[in-house]
DNA sequence: CAAATTTCAGATATACTGAAATGC
DNA sequence: CGCATTTCAGTATATCTGAAATTT
């Protein structure tokens, strides 16, 4: 399966320090910006997390929106569109996959004759229940050293930056 | 060109807990986990990167890529690979790009026959910093209403966060 | 008719795996 | 030979935009 050879550590600086750890060359080195840090940390979490899923079937968008379907309890699709940050045609093509799968059920809405609303099936539940013990223990192992009330300040900073810019 | 509306807040739930503040029909939500957190902090962020870097012809992981070297001075493509956290095909493909665009000269490496180092031109290092600005300002945006000692936190527990997993 | 929702169709970007060539 | 590096080729995934049909 895997020809490439594992990722490991870098052959130079050990030792990192907030702009990276390098000043070679001619390199001026712009301080590291949260913005790189985010999608750098994103960039590990996700493979680690579609590695995770992939043996439950299932992808990380697909997670994502049932997720979100299931915090919601019941959802247009334009509204899970929204929710997920993706165009409705994004989220359409997930719901054809969920739909595929026996995971999301789609009646339509009594008050508006075009709205077809979605809602998780109990299988959906089942596996999402499975879902969030793995996805604990990935958190488990990111926040490894990390103190809980530091922990709950990352949450909210999180939340807060994504806010900001929405 | 855009057709779409633009995304806008929710049409529910007007303030946000921790748990993302709906508890509609059958829901039990499982707590949001900063993995999820992550994730859609990352996309906001890189839309919004996105955005503003096309006028100046950068892509996100061109601009990624084009930081590594010039945070490590220059480096193989192996190497600029491994700490863009990317297969050394995918690595390739952005070096093409590069060299297209003429932002890296590619120099055998003396000590080896089958290494190419790679280096930013003069070109790609002053449009790298014009794009520090840009990122400056989004960062700006992003941390609005943060204090400082927070941000350093921010910036730090990100850091870890991308070890542990690694 | 205007606006929203859904959905078909096609296009593009990004990154992957496989495999071959090169060099130590 | 074994291993690392580069790179050609093909593929998969996730997203997008355009446009049409439906319904209020």
């Amino acid at each position: 399966m895997a020809t490439q050879t594992r990722r490991q550590r870098a052959t130079t600086s050990p030792s990192a320090t907030v702009t990276g750890g390098a000043e070679k060359a001619g390199a001026p080195s712009a301080p590291v910006r949260i913005p790189y840090l985010i999608g750098r940390t994103d960039r590990v979490v996700s493979r680690r997390l579609s590695e995770a899923l992939a043996p439950l079937g299932l992808t990380v968008p697909l997670f994502t929106a049932m997720s979100v379907l299931h915090a919601r309890g019941s959802l247009s699709n334009a509204q899970l569109a929204e929710r997920s940050l993706m165009s409705p045609q994004s989220a359409n093509e997930i719901v054809k996959t969920m739909q595929a799968k026996g995971w999301v059920v789609r009646e339509p809405d009594p008050t508006h004759g075009r709205i077809v609303m979605l809602s998780l099936t109990d299988s959906a539940r089942a596996l999402l229940a499975s879902c969030d013990e793995t996805v604990k223990r990935l958190e488990g192992e990111m926040l490894e050293g990390i103190a809980a009330e530091h922990v709950a300040l990352l949450e909210d900073l999180l939340i807060r930056c994504a806010k900001n810019l929405r």
